[in-house]
RNA sequence: GGGCGUUUAGCUCAGCUGGUUCAGAGCAUCUGCCUUACAAGCAGAGGGUCGGCGGUUCGAAUCCGUCAACGCCCACCA
C-alpha cells in the first residue's frame, strides 16, 4: 500500500460526512438507551459562521460524539433563529439600497421581502456547520418561525396571559430610533461618552411683587438641552439652602417661555450641578418617576425616528443631535446659556443598531418575571443545573434576585405577531382579547361580551401590530424543538427532555439561559438541561474582539480549507478553557494540522510493516506492550475525569500527549523492526488494538482523520463507522502506576545516554556498553539496549575507568567512552551537582533539626524528609567518589 | 457607585481541601540532526524569588488582610 507522506484533509472530509449522512448516523429516534440531548444555540437564520460559532459548535460536537460512543442515544438538534430585529434591519437596509422605504410598504409586502431574504440567505450557516463536521440530527432542523415553533410561541403567550402573567401597560421603554422599536433592558449597552454639561438659565416668572433682591433666573445643568421642550417642572431638594429661594416659584422654559412650577424632592442631588433639576417626564426614566409622583404632565417631543415633533417649536423635524448643536447657539445668542463644561457620562446604545437609545413612554406588553424566576434561581443554587465555570452562578443569582418585568413587544414586522385583538363594542367600549387565532378571538368576544353575531364581524377585530421579542421564542427552544408545547405528552419530548448539556456564551446568560430555565419549569416542571458550559469570547491574539471593522476575524471556511476541519477544531480547542476568552492564533491550527500529520504518519509506519506470525514477541516488545497498556489505561481514566469536569481542552491535551509522546516517540520506537524486517504477529495485533483505541479517543475531537484511518486500520464491513463504535473503557490494571513510574526511569536513563552521545559526538549507529552500579530492574534492559543501541548492559560494582557516569534516582550508570572524557568538564559538572545536593541536604537537615517541625508536623511528612536526607547523602557520596576517581585518573 | 473575577516561564494556561506527583503543560526560543513513518519531523537544553507588602503556620503559589494593575457584570445621578 502506498500512502502519501502528508495527510490531505480535502480528500477525505466531504467523503466521510456524506457517508455518515447516508448511513443516518446523526439521526436519533427514541429507544431503550439512555438519551443524551443537546439543542444548538440557534444562530441567526441569515447569519454566516464566525469564529464564535466555530468554537461553540466544536465543543458541542465533541460532547455529542463522545456521548454517542459511550453508548448513549445522542441527539443534537440544530436550527436557526429568526432574529427579529437583526434580520429586519438587514432587510430594511437591503430595501433602502433599492430605494424602497419600509414605511412605503404594507406589513404583508414587507414580510414578503423578509421571507425572500430568509430563503435566499437562510441556512447557509447550517451548511457551514457541516464543513466543520457537526453531527447534528439534520432531520430535526427547526426554525423559530416555522409552523410548530410559531404555534408554540403563540400558545405560550396566550397561556401566560390567561394566567395573568402578561399585561399591557405604558412604561418608559428603551426606544431605538433607528430600528423604530422598543428594546428590553438587556438589549441596551451603556457606553462612556464625552459630552458637555450645559448650564441653562430659566427665568423666574414675575409674581407681581418686586423681588429685586433675588436673581432673575435659576440655572439648571443638563447634558441634553434639546429636551427642554419636554420640561414640565423644575425640581430642587427641599433641604438645600442654596436653592431654597426658589420654593413655590415658577420659571420659564428657555426659548419657548412656557411656565413650569418648581417642585421639591429629595431625589435631587444637592452636590450636583446647580442643585436644580429640569424634569422631563417623557424622556428620562427618573423624571418619569418624578412626574408620576407629582402628577406632572408629560410632553413627548420626539418622533419615533428621533426627530423633534411639533412640541419642538421651530426645531420640529430636526434630528435630536442637530437640535442639540443648534440650540446651543440659539441659547447663547439669547444669553440663556450660562456656561458649558466638558462632561463624560454613560449613554445607552442599542445593541442592534448602535444608535443612542431614547427613553420613551409607550404602550408595551410585559411579562411578570418574579414567580418564574423563583424555581429557576433555586435550581441553580442547589446545583441541579450546574454552570461551568461556576463563577457565573454569582452573576445569575444577582440578576435573578433583582429581576424586572420583561418587555416582550417589539414594534417590528419580522417576528411572531402578538395574538391580541382589539375590539370596539357597539357600546363604544374598547376591549382587548388574547387568543391563538382571530377565529378564537372572535368566539371569545362573543361569549365574553353581551353581543350578537350580527353586531360584530371578524373584521372588527384588529390584531396588535407588534411582534414578540426574539427571545420569547428562543426561551422555549429546548421544549419547542420536540414540539413539547403543542404536544406536551409526545414520545420525543418525554424521551429527550430534559436535555443534558448547553454550550453557549456568557453574554446571553440573561437573554437566553435564564429564561430557558424559567420556561422549562413553567412548562415541563423540570430543568431544561443539567449543565451549562460557557465558552469565552474568541479574540485575536492581541486580545481584541474579532470584528469586521478591524478585519481580524478569519473566515472559518478558509481556515478549514487551509488546515482541514480537524486541524481547525483542534486549534480552537487547544486554548479554550471554559469561560475564559480565547486568544485565537492561526498557528494553533497549524499545530492541529501538524498533529493530523503525525497521526497519519504513525499509521503509515504501522501499516507499512510486514508481519511474520511465526515470530514470538521480543522481550523489549513485551515490555513496551505492558507499559503502553498501563499508560493507555491511566489516560483513559484521566480523560474520563476531565470530561466529567468539562475540562475539554485539557482532555484533548492528554490524548495529544498520549499519541505523540508515549505512543509515537516511545512505544513505536521500541517495537519498530529494523528496516526491511517483519514484525511479530502478536506485537502487530496488539499495536493495531492500541491504534484503534487511540483513534477512538481522538475521534470526538478530530472526526474526519480518525474515520479515514479507522476504516483502513482493519477490514471493515459496509455501514461500519468509528463514530458509532464503543469508546475504550477503563479496566483495572494491576501495578499500573508502578509500571509507569519504572518506565519513567527508563526514559531518563535513555535521555542521559542520548545526551552523552550528543556531548561526545558518538553517532547512534555506534553501539555502547552500559554499566549499572547498584540496583536496577533487569527486565528493562532489552528496552535500553534497543533504544540506546547498547551492545550490553553490565551489572558491576566498579565502573570502568574513563567512563562517563550519571545518576538516576540513587543508582549510578556509566558508559565507557574510551579516552573521550574531558576531566575538567566532568569535574565542573560534578562540582555543580554536588553543590546543589549539599544545599538541598542542608535545607532538609534544617527542617529536621527544627524542634517545632519535628514535634508538630505529621509523621508522614517527617518520614519523607528523612528519606530525602538519606537519598541526598547517598548521592553526595557517589558524587564525591566519582570526583576522587577522576582526580586520581588525571 | 456596587458586585464578581484575574494576576504563575516570552505567550496561553494547569496547580482541588496548605508538606517530592510543588514550581508544571503546550506553544515559542536555543543547540545538534534531511537517522528509510513524519523537517508539518527527531534528539537535547535553557527559562519563573508564583503582582507588591504584611500576617497566620513548624511549613504558603496555595489560607487571611491590604495595596496595585487588568477584565467582566450590574446600577437612573441630571
Amino acid at each position: 500500500m502506498v500512502i502519501a507522506t502528508k495527510y490531505d484533509p480535502s480528500e477525505v472530509e466531504d467523503k466521510w460526512y456524506q457517508y455518515w449522512i447516508e448511513n443516518k448516523f446523526f439521526h436519533s429516534e427514541p429507544d431503550e438507551r439512555e438519551p443524551y440531548t443537546i439543542v444548538i444555540p440557534p444562530p441567526n437564520v441569515t447569519g454566516v459562521l464566525h469564529m464564535g460559532h466555530m468554537l461553540n459548535n466544536t465543543i458541542q460536537d465533541i460532547l455529542v460524539r463522545r456521548a454517542r460512543m459511550m453508548g448513549k442515544n445522542a441527539c443534537w438538534v440544530p436550527g436557526t433563529d429568526h432574529a427579529s430585529i437583526a434580520t429586519e434591519a438587514k432587510v430594511v437596509a437591503k430595501l433602502a439600497d433599492e430605494g424602497v422605504k419600509k414605511t412605503d410598504l404594507t406589513r404583508e409586502q414587507f414580510l414578503e421581502h423578509a421571507w425572500e431574504w430568509t430563503h435566499k440567505h437562510g441556512g447557509i450557516i447550517l451548511e457551514q456547520l457541516k464543513k466543520l463536521g457537526c453531527s447534528c440530527d439534520w432531520d430535526r432542523t427547526a426554525f423559530t418561525m416555522d409552523e410548530a415553533r410559531s404555534k408554540s410561541v403563540i400558545k405560550v403567550f396566550c397561556d401566560l396571559y390567561e394566567k395573568g402573567k402578561i399585561y399591557r401597560g405604558v412604561r418608559m421603554v428603551n426606544w431605538d430610533p433607528k430600528a423604530l422599536t422598543a428594546l428590553s433592558d438587556e438589549e441596551v449597552n451603556y457606553k462612556e461618552q464625552n459630552g458637555k454639561l450645559y448650564y441653562l438659565r430659566y427665568r423666574l416668572v414675575e409674581t407681581g411683587h418686586a423681588p429685586s433682591l433675588l436673581p432673575e433666573y435659576a440655572v439648571v445643568a443638563t447634558t441634553r438641552p434639546e429636551t427642554i421642550f419636554g420640561d414640565t417642572a423644575m425640581c430642587i431638594n427641599p433641604n438645600n439652602p442654596k436653592t431654597a429661594w426658589l420654593k413655590g416659584k415658577k420659571v420659564l422654559v428657555p426659548v419657548i417661555n412656557r411656565e413650569i412650577p418648581v417642585i421639591e424632592d429629595e431625589y435631587v442631588d444637592m452636590e450636583f450641578g446647580t442643585g436644580c433639576l429640569k424634569v422631563t417626564p417623557a424622556h428620562d426614566v427618573n423624571d418619569y418617576m418624578l412626574g408620576q409622583k407629582y402628577n406632572l404632565p408629560s410632553i413627548d417631543i420626539f418622533n419615533d425616528n428621533g426627530t423633534l415633533n411639533e412640541s419642538g417649536a421651530m426645531y420640529a423635524g430636526m434630528d435630536r443631535f442637530e437640535v442639540r448643536k443648534q440650540i446651543e447657539k440659539d441659547l447663547e445668542a439669547a444669553d440663556l446659556l450660562e456656561k458649558m463644561e466638558p462632561y463624560t457620562n454613560k449613554v445607552g446604545f442599542s445593541e442592534r443598531t448602535d444608535v443612542p437609545i431614547e427613553p420613551k413612554l409607550s404602550m408595551q406588553w410585559f411579562l411578570t418575571m418574579k414567580n418564574l424566576a423563583e424555581p429557576a434561581l433555586e435550581t441553580v443554587e442547589n446545583n441541579t443545573i450546574k454552570f461551568y465555570p461556576d463563577k457565573f452562578r454569582n452573576t445569575y443569582r444577582h440578576w435573578m434576585t433583582n429581576i424586572k418585568d420583561w418587555n416582550v413587544s417589539r414594534q417590528l414586522y419580522w417576528g411572531h405577531q402578538i395574538p391580541a385583538y382589539y375590539l370596539t363594542l357597539p357600546s363604544g367600549e374598547k376591549n382587548v382579547i388574547v387568543a391563538e387565532t382571530k377565529e378564537k378571538a372572535y368566539e371569545k368576544a362573543l361569549s365574553q361580551f353581551p353581543i350578537l353575531h350580527s353586531q360584530i364581524s371578524m373584521d372588527d377585530l384588529r390584531q396588535d401590530e407588534d411582534v414578540l421579542d426574539t427571545w420569547f421564542s428562543s426561551w422555549l427552544w429546548p421544549i419547542s424543538v420536540f414540539d413539547g408545547i403543542n404536544n406536551p405528552d409526545n414520545k420525543d419530548i418525554n424521551y429527550y427532555y430534559p436535555t443534558v448539556d448547553l454550550v453557549t456564551g456568557p453574554d446571553i446568560i440573561f437573554f437566553w439561559v435564564a429564561r430557558m430555565i424559567m420556561s422549562g419549569y413553567e412548562y415541563r416542571h423540570k430543568p431544561c438541561f443539567y449543565n451549562v458550559y460557557f465558552t469565552g469570547i474568541v479574540r485575536d491574539k492581541l486580545g481584541r474582539k474579532m470584528s469586521k471593522q478591524l478585519g481580524n476575524s478569519p473566515d472559518p471556511i478558509e481556515l478549514i480549507n487551509k488546515y482541514g476541519a480537524d486541524g481547525v477544531r483542534m486549534g480552537l480547542m487547544l486554548s479554550a478553557p471554559a469561560g475564559n476568552d480565547i486568544l485565537f492564533d492561526e498557528n494553533l491550527c497549524e499545530q492541529g494540522r501538524n498533529f493530523n500529520n503525525k497521526i497519519w504518519n504513525a499509521f503509515r509506519l504501522v501499516k507499512g510493516w510486514t508481519v511474520e506470525t511465526s515470530y514470538g514477541a521480543s522481550l523489549h516488545n513485551e515490555i513496551a506492550i505492558k507499559w503502553f497498556e498501563a499508560v493507555l489505561q491511566k489516560t483513559i481514566a484521566e480523560v474520563d475525569d476531565l470530561f466529567a469536569k468539562y475540562r475539554i481542552s485539557e482532555a484533548l491535551m492528554e490524548v495529544y500527549k498520549l499519541f505523540w509522546d508515549e505512543f509515537s516517540s516511545w512505544y513505536l520506537e521500541i517495537i519498530k523492526p529494523a528496516f526491511g524486517q517483519p514484525i511479530d504477529g502478536k506485537t502487530y495485533q496488539v499495536t493495531l488494538g492500541f491504534f484503534d483505541s487511540l483513534l477512538k479517543l481522538l475521534h470526538p475531537f478530530m472526526p474526519f482523520i480518525t474515520e479515514e484511518l479507522w476504516q483502513v486500520l482493519e477490514e471493515r464491513n459496509p455501514g461500519e463507522s468509528i463514530m458509532i463504535s464503543a469508546m475504550p473503557l477503563r479496566h483495572c490494571e494491576q501495578n499500573e502506576t508502578m509500571m509507569i513510574a519504572d518506565f519513567e526511569d527508563v526514559k531518563e536513563i535513555i535521555a542521559k545516554i542520548r545526551t552523552i552521545r550528543t556531548d561526545k559526538n558518538i553517532p547512534l549507529k555506534e553501539s555502547l556498553v552500559l554499566q549499572v552500579i547498584g540496583t536496577f530492574n533487569p527486565v528493562y534492559y532489552p528496552v535500553l539496549k534497543k533504544i540506546a543501541n547498547l551492545s550490553a548492559v553490565e551489572e558491576t560494582t566498579e565502573k570502568e575507568t574513563g567512563a562517563v557516569s550519571f545518576l538516576v534516582k540513587t543508582t549510578e550508570f556509566a558508559i565507557p567512552v574510551g579516552n573521550a572524557i574531558n576531566v575538567e568538564e566532568e569535574l565542573a559538572k560534578l562540582r555543580e551537582e554536588l553543590k546543589y545536593q549539599q544545599g538541598f541536604l542542608n535545607s532538609v537537615l534544617g527542617k529536621l533539626s527544627n524542634e517545632n517541625f519535628v514535634s508538630k508536623a505529621p509523621e508522614k511528612v517527617i518520614e519523607m524528609e528523612r528519606k530525602k536526607q538519606a537519598d541526598a547523602e547517598s548521592k553526595i557520596k557517589t558524587l564525591q567518589d566519582r570526583m576522587k576517581e577522576l582526580k586520581i585518573e588525571s
